[in-house]
DNA sequence: GGGGAGAGATGCCGC
DNA sequence: GCGGCATTTCTCCCC
């Protein structure tokens, strides 16, 4: 078993030299900033990236219970009959401090990893896809702009109908809500402002709806469009391979 | 070096006995479910919790690149030269490949947590602050409920101002928006509806607001109110001190 | 740097 | 299981 002084040593070196740092220990964390949390003793990884982002997690569940982002400074201490892990970040007034009791196991990796993500079957996706094939939304409707950052907000399908009314598309990947109706309505009211005209239709296009949702939308004269996401429709015509895949 | 037929002994033994697996790797990710993601091939830290719950983090950044939730199953298969782990879910219809060209670290451990975090300073707590002094909205204001979940929605504090008239209070813990707008006015809206009443007062408390946020809750005749959330530590400890009384 | 909106959001609670 | 909503949301994009 190291002493407090290695383990320190160990941390700031690595750190130091832009490694990342997994400990798996004994520990309970005290944070405080936008709110303010204890977690008493426990089993859990400890995590410190190249970066200083800090993830405490435990041996279940999705989320880190805690963290801290980058720009964040840590430092090894002793206290009592413990070791300390103190991590500050001044600017955002942030603090934790991880009492580690026992250390399982703890090293350092030089870690290189320069890729980006690349994410298909977005909302974006979604909206070229009707962009591209507006009988989607219905006959005769003839789409202007697509994901545009205008001065009415941001809409992810304008265009008119095929009578030559203003048309408000508001895209969803999964089912649509309360809160997509009401952003749908506040778009539409801002264009009837902005453009000083009486009627602007708003389609609210998804796979599905919410009761209360399609009840609002129904009330505020809007449309609800089924629209399956493209990726979702690529699972459609990929069923049977997909279930050889699964295999 | 170990082989493939070791480390696929390791893994499944790990995941076995409910034992966390770190593995620090090169590799490059394919998912395939609500999405499709690809990450081209870089340095990872891969975390099987004992939930069989899948992180793959890149070396900076907060949130893992890739994931998969707990209930899936996992498995390493040699193809090439390559170590290939797949998880799957069936239910969710979900799939990751990892594709690992390079180990650098390989460990599980049998880690015991059954601890639950203490969190202070939520909105919930802003709004029980809110309940108990009311005199923090306006004179005269007095409340009814709070937190509660009426037919009318979840409505933080519901009271009547010192003219009796109705009046709904939406917290938020930070900077009020246009959402924190329009879920406001949703909920008065509901109310004169089913209260059959024509004039309801709506309140946005938060320690800031947003300035369009600010000109829509005008337009729509509401108020804001600057409140300061809660001193946390405070809370923090009454909430730590009852829980040690009933240990 | 702030505002606005998506996210493979996640997680919690209530019906 | 679905719905509604907060989150130490995080992240990206655009002004």
């Amino acid at each position: 078993m190291w002493e407090i002084k290695e383990y320190k040593l160990l941390l700031k070196d690595a750190l130091k030299r832009n490694e990342t740092v997994i400990i798996t220990c004994k520990c309970s964390v005290k944070y405080s900033g936008r709110a303010e949390s204890f977690l008493d003793e426990g089993d859990r990884i400890v995590l410190i990236k190249s970066d200083n982002t800090l993830l405490v997690h435990q041996p279940t569940g999705n989320n880190p219970i805690n963290y801290m982002k980058s720009n964040t400074q840590h430092d090894l201490v002793q206290e009592d009959n413990k070791i300390v892990l103190k991590a500050r970040n001044q600017l955002q007034k942030e603090s934790m401090d991880i009492v580690i009791s026992k250390i399982y196991f703890f090293n350092s990796y030089k870690l290189e990893d320069g890729q980006n993500i690349l994410v298909t079957g977005t909302e974006a996706d979604m909206a070229k896809m009707i962009y591209d094939n507006p009988e989607k939304i219905e006959k005769g409707f003839k789409p202007v702009s697509q994901e545009e950052q205008t001065k009415y907000g941001f809409i992810d399908v304008l265009g008119v109908d095929k009578e030559g009314i203003l048309t408000v598309v508001e895209c969803k990947r999964y089912c649509a809500d309360l809160n997509s109706v009401t952003q749908l309505r506040r778009y539409v009211e801002k264009l009837m402002i902005s453009k000083g005209i009486s009627k602007v239709r708003g389609i609210l296009a998804a796979p599905k709806i919410t009761p209360n949702a399609l009840r609002m939308l129904e009330d505020w004269g809007y449309n609800f469009v089924s629209v399956i996401p493209p990726k979702y429709m690529e699972e459609l015509n990929k069923k049977q391979s997909r279930l050889d895949y699964f295999k």
